[in-house]
Formats: C-alpha cells, sequence, structure tokens
DNA sequence: CGTTCCTTTGAACATAGTCAATAAACGTGG
DNA sequence: CCACGTTTATTGACTATGTTCAAAGGAACG
C-alpha cells in the first residue's frame, strides 16, 4: 500500500479509467492530482463516505474493499468487491433496506474522484462506463448467486474478479493474487466456507485452476469462461 | 392498462417522484407532457431502450416489467421487477456479462423521462433518489439470494413488493395485487415453482398472508418486516 | 515457540430440487 | 353459458446439494 510511491502511469485507476474512455491531458492532470491527495484507509476499517465531500464519489487508487450486509443473527453477504482502480459511488445513508456498509479489506487509498469542468469530457464518459458496468456486475452477481452451482458460483466468480483485476492491470496473464480468506469468498458466494474449501479442491483436480497461497492460476481459462453458463439471447418469458 | 383515460394525480409515476422529492410546477407539466406521449407495449414483449432517444431513461407510467438474465441451459434470474411508477435507466448494451434484457410483464406504458432544464430541480432530484433505491433493491435482491432461506426470501420478497408498491400508491393497506404466477417468483427469488409453493402454503398456514387470486394480503404485517433478518450496524469482518 | 487464524477433513443432517401425476383456474370459441 | 384446451397450482416420493458440528493439521506472525 504504497499509492505515493507508484509511478502514476502504472496506477490501476489510470489504467482502468483510460481503458473506459479516452482521457484528454487535462483529464489526466486532474487524476494525478487526485491521487497526490489519496487517503490511506487501514484494513478492517470502515470507509466512510461523508468525511470528504459529500456528494461526490471516491476513487479507490490501490487495495481492495467490499460492501456488505450484516443480519442481526451474524449471517453476512458480501454484496460486492471495490478492487483497484474501481469508482466508488456515493450511497446516501437513507437506505430503506439497511445499512450497506463499505470496508477496506486490506490497506486501501482513496481520493476524491475529479470532477470534470465542461460536460461529456473524458472523465465522466469513463465515470459513466465504470457505472454501467458496476450495475452490471451486481445483476451477475444476483444470477449467481440464484441460478448457478456452488462449482459454477466459484468459477464464475473467480472469472469474474479475473475480468475486473484485468481491466486495471492488476493481473498478470492468467495469474491473480486476491487478497481473501475462504470465508470472505464464502460470504461472497452465498456459502459456506466449508464448502468453498471443498469446492476449491474439485476444482483443482479438474485441472482449472492452481492455488498457491493467495495466488490463483487458470490452467484452464477457456474452459472457465465456457463452464459458466453466460445469459443468451432475449429474454420473453416462455 | 390505459394510462390515458387515467386522471393524472393518480398516476403511479407522479405519486412516486412526488414521494421523492418535492416537485415544482414546471416539473408536473413536463411529467404530464410525457405521460400524453406514453407508448404502450404488450405483455411479454422486450421493452427496446433504443427505439426512442438512446440516452434518456424511460419512465414506467403503469404496468409491469421485468429484467432477466436467461442462461444457455434454460435456467433464468430475474434480477429485478420494474413496477408502476419506476424509473426505468438505460442499460448500454455493451454488458460483459451478457444481456439483461427487459420485458413487459402486463401491458406497460412507458414514457421518456423528461429531462430537467436546470440542475438540482426537483424532478432530477427524484431520478436521483430513485436510481438510489434501485440499487438498494439490488443489494438486497443479493442478500435474499446469498442468505436467506426460502421462507425467509419470500417474506423478504413479498414486504419489498410491498412497500415499493405503496411508494407508488399502487396497494391500499396490506393488500396487494401482484400480477405473477409461481413460476415468475420463483424465478425472482432463485427458487423452483414447487417450493415457492409450499412455501407459500407454509406462510398461510402461520397466518402471516392470506392469498385471493393474485392477490396477496397481510395478515401480521409487523412479524414478516421483523421477520425478515434486516441488515444491522456497521459491517466490519471479524 | 506459542498463539492465532486459516484450511482441511469426516459424518450426520436439512433444505430445496426433481420428476411425475392430478386438480384447479382461466380463456376461448361455439 | 358450457365444453375444451391450456396454463397454473398442488401433491407425493425420492434425490441431491450444500450445511452443521467438531476436530485436526498448517501457516503466518510476533
Amino acid at each position: 500500500m504504497e499509492a505515493q510511491t507508484f509511478s502514476f502511469g502504472h496506477l490501476p485507476t489510470f489504467s482502468r479509467l483510460a481503458a473506459l474512455a479516452t482521457l484528454s491531458n487535462g483529464d489526466l492532470a486532474k487524476l494525478e492530482a487526485a491521487g497526490r491527495s489519496a487517503r490511506i484507509v487501514p484494513a478492517r476499517r470502515e470507509v466512510d463516505m461523508y468525511e470528504k465531500g459529500v456528494r461526490r464519489s471516491l476513487l479507490l487508487m490501490d487495495g481492495w474493499a467490499y460492501r456488505m450486509h450484516l443480519l442481526s443473527d451474524g449471517r453476512r453477504q458480501i454484496l460486492q468487491f471495490l478492487l483497484p482502480g474501481d469508482l466508488i459511488d456515493n450511497l446516501e445513508a437513507q437506505d430503506a433496506n439497511g445499512p450497506a456498509s463499505l470496508t477496506a479489506l486490506t490497506d486501501i487509498a482513496v481520493c476524491v474522484a475529479p470532477g470534470a469542468d465542461e460536460d461529456g469530457s473524458g472523465l465522466e464518459s469513463a465515470y459513466a462506463s465504470s457505472r454501467r458496468l458496476e450495475r452490471g456486475y451486481l445483476f451477475r452477481q444476483i444470477t449467481r448467486l440464484g441460478r448457478l452451482s456452488a462449482y459454477e458460483r466459484i468459477v464464475d466468480w473467480l472469472c469474474e474478479m479475473h475480468e475486473r483485476l484485468a481491466l486495471s492491470g492488476c493481473c498478470e496473464g492468467n495469474r491473480m493474487t486476491i487478497p481473501l480468506t475462504q470465508e470472505i469468498i464464502a460470504d461472497a458466494v452465498g456459502l459456506t466456507s466449508v464448502h468453498v474449501n471443498r469446492t476449491l479442491q474439485a476444482l483443482r483436480r479438474d485441472r482449472l485452476i492452481q492455488v498457491n497461497g493467495r495466488t490463483i492460476t487458470f490452467l484452464d481459462h477457456t474452459t472457465c469462461q465456457s463452464l459458466v453458463n453466460r445469459p443468451q439471447g432475449s429474454a420473453v418469458l416462455a
């Protein structure tokens, strides 16, 4: 977690936003300035969205965070992970569905997302893409939990993580590093940690992935991607 | 489905947006004008978001719609229902997660959501609230599918439907009319229709609800709401 | 080195799914 | 208004997937 010492060109935020829209020099300058004022939130600390300018979104310059629902009986559901480079939209508190808190998973560096002076700028366009992507991933999470088996859930989730990390330049080829325990994975994919463990073993037995500590390597990425039954065509009920 | 014959003041869209923000006379006039140009989409027809002005969102003036993922092997997951009065945000096609199509469940009346000239207008504020609410309900759907039992899922889902319908003035007290088969409910809550059927029977046995055709009455709304383990407090992992 | 957190394993159990058949409700044309 | 075909709801027996509980290894870290 040393956002300050990174050369700016390698920051996940830069890679990601530049991949989502064409950024002008002015956009880049703003991003760089914002990055300089990044704040560090230590792992396990809740991210207070209201400390800074309330209505602004944040950029996650580095590190991982998660949004979670905690039920009164202790059950937990991780709603989404926020990965390096992600835009973090402000979620006003008035949440009829209970608080969806945002917590740092590793030490993270966040800064206020710079606004664009002119409308239709590259930055605004990148933010819009990012929000669209985010909603798509929420949809995917719903389908994963509602209709996929444990095996499929984990494969699909791994593919999603890889896809997202790749967009920010945070993985090398088929290898990625995921700072999560099996229990956290379980809370994300709606299983128990015991079952996550068994399912990961099945994936290794089937030679789809290889696990070394927190590093996961896809041995057969193509099979993984096709194994997951992606949504198809138009969805008019029979 | 006769949006044209409704007196404007009773339109769900009006009730809902007015409940989310204070609307000016200008806002009301715009809404009324938009409502006059509403288009009818018959039940079971896909709603084409690109037919009209591409980037504009739509208002669902009347009727129900749903967004769904259809997997290649036939499994389906309803991602969200769109109820009378809801704002329908444009979802550009480039959806890496597969198409999330939007389909009319009943005949529906939709119109282009009028834009606000000045920023910070009541309309824009209502749209913003609506989007925030929508995201909260996606989160809730995730938690429902990931961590609640079948019984809890259905209770929670019924409560959500009631809450949302109430906001648009589309239910009378504890009674609401839901134009859905048990199979569609199953695709929404991630169960089989057989199990939905059995679970609804359990709810009736427990005297929580009463079902008459498509009309559902909460016999003990308080218990229903408290039965569901709502997210609590801050969510820092142990 | 000892503590703590994380992973792995086994056996028993529970919830929800599957398959198949029947009953009820609905819509349509005569 | 009734008969018929279709969709939807209901039921039962059996199966499967994932959970629970408890314990034992391992790895990481001060």
